[in-house]
DNA sequence: GAGCGTGTTCGACATTACCGAAAGGACTCC
DNA sequence: GGAGTCCTTTCGGTAATGTCGAACACGCTC
């Protein structure tokens, strides 16, 4: 492991996370590391256009560089590709906006994302970072890593977004159980006040999650008792499919689970 | 400048260049590395989720991270966030796509995308990179650097994109120069065939050019002899008011070429 | 104008990352 | 089936490399 590349990478998830311009004392501070130290790292950053210093105040923050690899990253990533057309047929058939996701750290974040087909204005939202414990989409895939991954993730820390975000152990261990037990996943307000989610797991080829798709929208008609139970096989089924795309097996580890 | 810092930041280039998924070999050999240099950058990166290793193939490509860091990149962007009001009241006055874009190394990245608002199915363009040399975006920028940055910049390579896109030194630069002349910059089918674009460069406090914004449609509409010059003082106009909202002054270097 | 807060430069130390050579697998082709 | 040929990955010595303390230059506030 380079020390020096694991700093550069510290400094760039620092400036990417909250405060979009950072000072070097700052971020020195922020990483326990010397000033000079980090006015190399941020040299070399800059040289790449990773980072950007305002060159008036001095100050630093992320550069055009990233936003071209973030695009470079869609362009390239086959869950995205593979799920793009069962995404919009979800959407079609559920009239709710669907997002699909992939786990980065403890956060998911949302690689595809089709609108609600009704024509109001929304917010694009690919690209978003969330905290896997908040999230529909983050059970789903969750619920489903190796023993050791998913303890590693439940180890970090859990702040709650909502007043009904669980943050407990116990609860989100009983809820991941719940997603295996079910094929599915739901969430109720824990990520935002209003909107619910319904996600279910997509696998690849080796058998494992590679994210996870899901239905996003008002509460009150995502979990409506009318509709329900429709959404939750509608989810079920694309996941399957783009699973299926990904050349996963019908006796994968988590399919069997999703049948 | 830090060497392994460096290194990898050019294994990120090369991954997010063309070809989607490399091997250890593949990589140390484009950038005439050693082996195992390149094996211990990449365990880096991807402990740090900027580079994701297909389990199955044991190629490497970008990771979610990188996505997560262009997200925050432009959440933080204050020309992005200055311009959004701004390039929507030009899409709707021009009945055209509006971008606005920045410079990043020798290539235009966008930043905002306002679709046409007609309706039609359009794909955004966000974080796509184009080459300086080929679009009306990166004339209105490069044209107004300063000439240290500028003579940097016209030293790099010039594929054409068509086969109208000019790439002798000597036709850039009257290219340019009638930019500064004019300040706009028009674009006729030489990045996309059937595509032009107006674009007008866009000042910072500093007076120094922080981007551009562009009108980009079918030439035949955009350079059409009826509409081309409305079009061009909609855009001129546009690239003002932002410039104003980033705080430029009157006296600007760049300013003084618009008016 | 003194004091504090920046971002930045310098240089010596020893930590650190580089690279040659070789090992462990996977696949193919005989 | 077994030898050949890729591939990724591991090891360990060497010297190049990055780190950090102290000091500099600048702008701002009091």
């Amino acid at each position: 492991m380079i020390q020096s590349v694991e700093r550069a990478a510290a400094i760039l998830g620092v400036l990417g996370s909250g405060t979009p311009r950072l000072g070097v004392t700052e971020i020195a501070n922020r990483l326990g590391l010397a000033k000079p130290t980090v006015y190399g790292l941020l040299r070399t950053l800059v040289a790449h256009d990773l980072v950007a210093q305002d060159s008036l105040t001095g100050k630093y923050s992320l550069g055009p560089g990233v936003l071209q690899l973030g695009n470079a990253y869609l362009d390239g990533s086959e869950l995205r590709a593979r799920s793009l057309l069962w995404a919009e047929s979800l959407a079609q058939r559920a009239n709710e906006a669907v997002w699909v996701a992939t786990l980065s750290g403890t956060r998911v974040i949302v690689l595809h994302h089709v609108f609600r087909p009704d024509n109001t204005v929304q917010i694009l939202e690919v690209g978003a970072a969330i905290p896997w414990h908040a999230c529909a989409l983050g059970h789903a895939i969750v619920a489903h890593l190796r023993a050791e991954e998913a303890a590693r993730i439940m180890a970090a820390d859990r702040a709650p977004l909502t007043g009904r975000t669980k943050t407990t152990r116990a609860a989100l261990g009983q809820a991941l159980a719940q997603v295996r037990r079910r094929g599915y996943a739901i969430e109720d307000q824990e990520a935002t006040v209003g909107d619910a989610g319904i996600a279910a797991p997509i696998v690849n080829r080796e058998g494992t999650v590679a994210g996870s798709i899901a239905l996003v929208g008002p509460a009150e008609r995502l979990l409506a008792h009318t509709a329900k139970d429709d959404l939750i096989r509608a989810v079920v089924d694309s996941a399957r499919s783009v699973s299926r795309d990904l050349g996963a097996g019908r006796g994968g580890s988590v399919l069997t689970a999703l049948s």
